[in-house]
DNA sequence: TTGCATTAGTTTCATATGTAACTATTATAG
DNA sequence: CTATAATAGTTACATATGAAACTAATGCAA
């Protein structure tokens, strides 16, 4: 019986991995290289710029974090000066974290360089192009999140 | 001056990268939890499946790997008896790797439950919605390579 | 030849990451 | 009230990863 093949190059999540990857390696030099971030700070920056007061719980689920990750990322931001955070009076473990004003000026910076990127990635497209590029993601997402692998072939 | 505000749930590059890391996440129990491979060990596996005798270089470029990350995983590979290796008569730098019986047993194995899943996954769209998935991923890949990001705003 | 640049691949080192165990606090069953 | 479970967050450990230095072999100019 012959074996089936592969073809990474034709290969779904192959393809979505190397783009995505490509871009956010792209996008990495914008805090990266410019404000020393690494990856999971700068999520937890931008989530805060989004949703300020968020615990780190929240971070993660809006990030779609792990907590260790957001644990790690905050610490730093924190002894970087660029979070602020304080405890809930009504549940103690409850982090609640704010951009410094030094983070905010890091997300000021950032943000529209990120913006600017993704507008000439989708300048190639159209807006009917756009559209069902979103529409695809949206469904692809939703599907990733229901499907499961098979159990593997017993040969 | 309001800030620029960034809603990374309707930012591609962050859609993208949360679709790819679930789908690869996925993926990964596949070959991971059933077979004990990581994902460079793994790529490298589908890459010689598909391209008998290629050198490291040669994984390393089809499959957008770092040739560290390569060596790595042909090394442990060669350890778990999956692939073999000699060198090139001609070029003794050169490496030529192959399956090994082993090898192609999990390449036969793990294969067809990838190709299942991401059959699911398209399962969700029609042919027309395929072809337009493609065509715009490979649009956006086209331009993520030639696309640099602007320098950062000096505030 | 010989010397220098290039290439293939490996190793080292510092850092990043995931899993699981841990602490502290709050919720809840009895 | 306890005692137990659950939750927020941190820490420790083992492993993974990336950048740069390194080794070995080849190409190439003079």
């Amino acid at each position: 019986m012959k074996a089936t093949m592969l073809n990474l190059e034709e290969f779904l999540p192959y393809r979505l991995s190397v783009l995505s990857n490509t871009i956010s390696g792209t996008l990495a030099e914008a805090y990266s290289s410019q404000h020393g971030l690494t990856i999971p700070e700068w999520r937890v920056l931008a989530i805060l710029g989004r949703f300020p007061e968020s615990s780190a719980r929240e971070v993660a689920a809006r990030a779609a974090m792990d907590k260790v990750a957001v644990s790690r990322a905050v610490s730093r931001l924190l002894d970087a000066g660029r979070i602020r955070r304080h405890f809930a009076d009504a549940d103690k473990r409850r982090s609640i974290l704010e951009l410094s004003a030094a983070g905010w000026k890091i997300y000021r910076q950032v943000t529209p360089v990120l913006l600017a990127y993704e507008a000439d990635l989708l300048d190639g497209l159209s807006p009917a192009e756009r559209r069902e590029l979103d529409r695809l993601l949206t469904r692809l997402a939703e599907r990733a999140c229901l499907v499961r692998p098979a159990a593997p072939s017993r040969d």
